[in-house]
DNA sequence: TTGGGTGCAAACTATTTGCATTCGA
DNA sequence: TCGAATGCAAATAGTTTGCACCCAA
């Protein structure tokens, strides 16, 4: 699969493909670096970082920036969209099928678009918080 | 204009009001520390940051995260999203006309909707790139 | 052997915090 | 006057970098 993207299939990196790539999910530096040690295994922070940052390059991973100091790594890198809730820190998909980034009206010409980040900040609502 | 916000207009927080709102722009905390400089007016780093941070929460601005280390103050707080430039690291506004965020199918109930960030991110196309 | 990959620790950046001082209603 | 706001410096968090070491082709 690295094979592909032109990833030379260290030890390290397939460690962290595995966790990654094990099912469709989010996670962050930290806790990918815990799920290496949860498997006894051994990969440095700085591995996992270097790791990371090669693998949303390659898109492999998508990096998701949802808060200023919350940054995730999607495994799914299919067109999505999120909804993250501000009081428990859920973040749960969404399908591009709700969205419609329609028009966009005459982008500037020589652009291309690259991405479009859509992340619907979701909160408890008043009762509801009351209620718990 | 800090008044109906319940904000005391102490002589830092006037400053810096004055230059977020002298019109539409998009500032770092950096950014404004400079302005602040250039009127040889003096507010302290943290006096910038903790003022940033209390408008954002009254809403008087909208702290937008373009990116992993890049977030903005923006003096504009009517609906609307953004194209960013990851070459140039220019960033505009883009109406909210142009994109509906449409259906967002059966939110969980007990969830209000507090935001939605649009990011769009453009790139120089290669032959425009090229041709620079 | 040789260059890419790794680990560790130090460096860095952006932001927050603790605390003594000062300001303003 | 008295609590809120400020300034400074130190602390923190997340991430990157420099460099010596190691491994696989």
């Amino acid at each position: 699969m690295m094979k592909q993207k032109d990833i030379s299939p260290t030890k390290q990196r397939l460690i962290i493909a595995d966790i990654l790539f094990e099912k469709h999910q989010h996670l962050t530096a930290d806790q990918v670096l815990d799920a290496v040690k949860i498997r006894d295994a051994s990969v440095s922070r700085a591995t996992v970082y270097n790791t990371l940052n090669l693998f949303s390059t390659k898109n492999l991973v998508r990096e998701l920036v949802i808060d200023k100091s919350k940054v995730v790594y999607d495994s799914n890198v299919e067109p999505h969209h999120h909804i993250y809730n501000v009081d428990t820190g859920e973040l749960t998909d969404l399908g591009v099928q709700g969205i419609s980034v329609s028009g966009l009206p005459e982008m500037p010409s020589g652009l291309r678009v690259e991405g479009a980040d859509v992340v619907i900040r979701v909160r408890q609502t008043l009762d509801k918080k009351l209620a718990s």
